[in-house]
DNA sequence: GCATTGAACCTGTCTGGCATGTTATCGGTT
DNA sequence: AACCGATAACATGCCAGACAGGTTCAATGC
């Protein structure tokens, strides 16, 4: 007697509420800073218990999207840094989880090519350029970046001396790239200049690095990301976006 | 209702039962299937109400990390991303390296300041004033300020507006403090101007994110966590230390 | 004009209750 | 001894009311 009708979501009246309040935030009825009615107005608009509604309020909070302050209100909050977001994707739950994964993976790889710059060994230097290469192989070849991509910032990460940066970088990886490895799909579909800058700014970072310039190391590892971001957001608007087309390189 | 349990924290109540109970989850004290202990025996746990205990279950239901079954119990639900275990395991595995895990975590720490004092909102404001008071309070009494400390460290990481800089500080957490809850240990252990310079630097870290100074946050949490690791390393020349000793703050 | 005050609202939390689903024990029957 | 159904105990889902504070705003008094 299995309960096929009980999954996770939608049994309670909280979850409805909750995921009901969730799109009015995200499609904009709600901008940063408005004041949502208050819990008894929606205990009211929704004919439910108060322990409902903060039930779902409690999701929200949870969640960051809302913030509550005693005596005032509840009020909608601005989605990390992002400041113009009219249009609204049915899958925005996701892609605001992968936007916030990128910035904390910006953060170590900052950081982790400017350590690599200070304390690279031979050795790693070998590593890093081997991999450098072998993305321009997999460019030239018209083959996925994607796992190349990755061997190339693990091999910086790994040129730290410090096995947590390989180990952080590996766990992100498997965050953001759930489970499906059909990456056999239509490569075509990136702009052709797309390839240009990888490469390119690929090889500025592999440079410093090799220098012993740390800063520039760390600087020009932020603008590759930002670009990374960039071209993420730029998928996005494509209308054809799933997770496992982000390469985030 | 004695007024035993001030944990008036800055942070709601659901809050904070929600995020250990998360922890106890990932740290896999409740394995997937497990039954969690039943609302009323949460109620008493905790010392708070049933409305308390509900909003804190509702945000891991919404998770999905738990699914609560009518009559039956709340059940531990499989990790779908199971991206921390792989983490933990490899924290745990040797204690030893505790130098290159603080080394990851100040390139997220130092982050975090500045993420939070350019994106704080009043109510996050509040909560780090109020976790900053109680590791006075905690100084002042003599007890430890270890957890006082973690959260202290953990409202600046919510500040940044990205729900991955706590999910990450926690992760860490759970890395370096295995299970044992005996804190009791003897506080004159630990060098007179410790407590002095911990609060002063806290204080100095507090104000930059107050006034929205990103550059001076940083600057100041990254001198904080390099005297932790010279604390750290003093330490380890003075004598055998636990996990527990380390403080990391 | 300006400060004060107070009522009206808000969220945070607590208490108690009812409806309903699940589980395990206990007693009687076979 | 094995089986089986009634049932009490316990679980969650939801509701109603209450009180303690914090916030807002407009009327009041100077």
């Amino acid at each position: 007697m299995e309960a096929e009708n009980n999954h996770a979501r939608g049994t309670s009246l909280a979850a409805k509420i909750s995921t009901d309040l969730r799109r009015e935030l995200t499609d904009g009825v709600f901008k940063p800073g408005d004041r949502l009615p208050s819990e008894s107005a929606l205990t009211r608009e929704y004919s439910v218990s108060r322990t409902v509604v903060r039930e779902a309020i409690a999701i929200l909070r949870a969640d960051g999207l809302v913030e509550a302050r005693k005596g005032a209100g509840i009020f909608a909050l601005e989605t990390s840094e992002g400041k113009k977001q009219p249009f609204k994707d049915l899958t925005t739950e996701r892609i605001s989880s992968v936007i916030e994964l990128l910035e904390l993976r910006t953060v170590f790889e900052v950081e982790s090519a400017g350590l690599a710059a200070s304390r690279r060994s031979a050795a790693q230097i070998e590593a890093i350029l081997e991999a450098h290469h072998h993305v321009g192989e997999c460019l030239a070849t018209g083959s996925p970046t994607r796992d190349a991509d990755f061997e190339l910032h693990l091999a910086i990460a790994e040129a730290t001396q410090n096995r947590r940066f390989p180990e952080f970088l590996q766990l992100i990886r498997s965050g953001i790239i759930p489970r499906g490895e059909l990456q056999g799909s239509a490569p075509g579909s990136r702009p052709k200049d797309y390839n240009l800058h990888l490469q390119e700014e690929h090889g500025l970072i592999v440079d410093a690095i090799i220098e012993g310039n740390a800063e520039t190391a760390r600087e020009r590892m932020r603008a590759h990301l930002r670009g990374s971001l960039d071209r993420y957001k730029f998928l996005l608007r494509s209308r054809t976006l799933s997770p496992e087309d982000i390469n985030l390189s």
